[in-house]
DNA sequence: CTGTATCCCAGACGATACTG
DNA sequence: CAGTATCGTCTGGGATACAG
């Protein structure tokens, strides 16, 4: 599990699944992370080959963070996750009335 | 990410998969877990719904553990991780060459 | 803009001992 | 057999401040 290790790393992994994202893009498509997380997070993600960081040495400076072809497997993945965690949060309101 | 939150909880509900199995079977399946961790994270599992506990009152006293039917759509994800963790570690020894 | 450096907390885990 | 109790450790994460 030190692949999805992280709480953030399935949404981290899932806000890249479309186009390729900067540090602050996604710092906005995740408010309530903190940078040092963030940061800690996509570090580890590039250490097992999920996500590639390129920085653009322009001014200021920009990094593009974007799925490996092995990250892509992951997104279906997660979607799977999300959808079994969704039924599981219905049947606990349909068991509530 | 409540939903696999520990790191032992893809592997418990793995071990699931199959059979219904009993406390110690499931202790004997996965040999470096300690009691406390396997219980913490049945009743979590149990709470969540993704498992179901049946005591059965002979003596000794058993406890089958068994995948609900939303415990069983986890199955497949489960796998599914488990094939990307497969092929990220081969195409790490493929780049040590 | 893209991070790193602290500090501090809560939770997960391991080992051992003990109970119904 | 199936756990609970206790203690200690380690990591993830939040907040804030600071740096290249």
């Amino acid at each position: 599990m030190k692949l999805l290790g992280g709480a953030w790393t399935p949404n981290i992994v899932w806000r890249l699944s479309g186009d390729p994202r900067r540090f602050s893009e996604l710092r906005d498509d995740i408010p309530r992370i903190s940078a040092k997380v963030l940061s800690a997070r996509l570090r580890a993600l590039e250490e097992t080959g999920v996500v590639t960081r390129s920085v653009i040495s322009t001014s200021p400076p920009s990094v593009e963070y974007a799925l490996t072809e092995l990250g892509r497997e992951l997104v279906p993945v997660i979607q799977a996750i999300l959808n079994v965690g969704t039924k599981l949060a219905h049947r606990r309101a349909a068991a509530t009335r």
